[in-house]
DNA sequence: CAATGTCCATACGGCACCGTATTTAATAAT
DNA sequence: ATTATTAAATACGGTGCCGTATGGACATTG
């Protein structure tokens, strides 16, 4: 698709990017040298002239979804000024349709046998809750109530994640905009 | 541990229970038949008298699973009378408390490129928020809402396992009453 | 148009694992 | 005690994968 069946030179990013299809389609484990190879119709002499070995293509792939995760995540939603509660439903918005943020529990299952990536993942949690925190904070609520709503909800969603994969991203903005509201309330 | 060293005759269900903590340890693409062996001190003979092959283990596994979470877990909650409200807590406490459900991620990881372990998966969902929404409406909330907080209710608490996979649980169980109190209370 | 560097193919040894076949040991049955 | 049955050990061929070594094709530069 992305690449013409005629392109002969593969980048250092092409592995990546292919070991990443397959770590969402079929888990960190079923990321082989060899079939990467296959899939990408080349050999694996490729492969060993831009890695020196198969841990370093896991590293390089950390590297990458970390990159993904923060470079482009929060972007949109740091740039929309206004509300301050309207500006968490764009921030919810952006997390649940970014299509690199649907593959989350992919990562996270990595992440729970391998402390290197575990590390990264903490590192995203952080990221997030800390922002849903100060836009609770500008919200108007206290520092406190702030980051408990930020956990609540980034708990939530990553939940909704995991067990309501297979429906649209339409579908689940709808219902976790309605029960977003909830959160929002001052009660 | 259970099995004292000079045990020598193994069941199906030691190799079950082995396939079960690797599982839970390392994935579901790290149970193997040799390392299981080994683990268990035995050879792979043991092993394919006891099961056709190793997609029989993990169907077993499977059922193993299955059986642990719709047996015991919401058994204690429906033993408990009382308070509505405090129901729901006790029923949050079940689920937290109990050892098993502590590896529901990794299940759930394996779920995720194995359409038989999703199915089951499904089912253990369904069975939880309904009883959950059962326990909403018992509160005093109408169904819709009921259904809503349930589904709310049990995502956070999925999410949560999650992220802090880390703490105690008597920690996480803290929290989460705390928290539990604003899907409790009537708006 | 040589010479050098970049990128990949081919060929190899080794290991871990799967599943089968066959044999041996332990337990139960007669 | 002999025989069956059950449970596990041993031995085997086959496959997929890893990493290395080496050579070839292509491009770039002088």
């Amino acid at each position: 698709m992305t690449d013409k069946s005629k392109n002969k030179r593969l980048t250092r990013e092409s592995w990546v990017k292919g070991a990443f299809n397959t770590l969402c389609e079929e888990g960190i484990d079923q990321v082989r040298v060899e079939r990467l190879a296959k899939k990408l119709n080349v050999t694996k002499g490729s492969f060993y002239w831009h890695f020196k070995d198969r841990s370093e293509l896991l590293d390089a792939l950390i590297e990458y979804w970390n990159d993904e995760m923060t470079k482009t995540v929060l972007e949109n939603a740091k740039m929309f000024h206004g509300d301050p509660v309207q500006r968490i439903f764009s921030t919810l918005r952006d997390i649940i349709s970014n299509e690199k943020t649907k593959h989350d529990p992919v990562f996270r299952a990595w992440a729970n046998h391998d402390p290197k990536a575990q590390k990264y993942v903490e590192k995203v949690d952080k990221l997030r809750t800390s922002f849903l925190t100060d836009l609770f904070v500008d919200a108007g609520f206290s520092a406190e109530e702030s980051e408990i709503r930020a956990r609540m909800l980034y708990y939530y969603v990553l939940g909704e994640a995991y067990v309501t994969k297979k429906e649209s991203r339409a579908v689940r903005l709808k219902r976790i905009e309605r029960k977003a509201e909830i959160f929002t309330n001052k009660s």
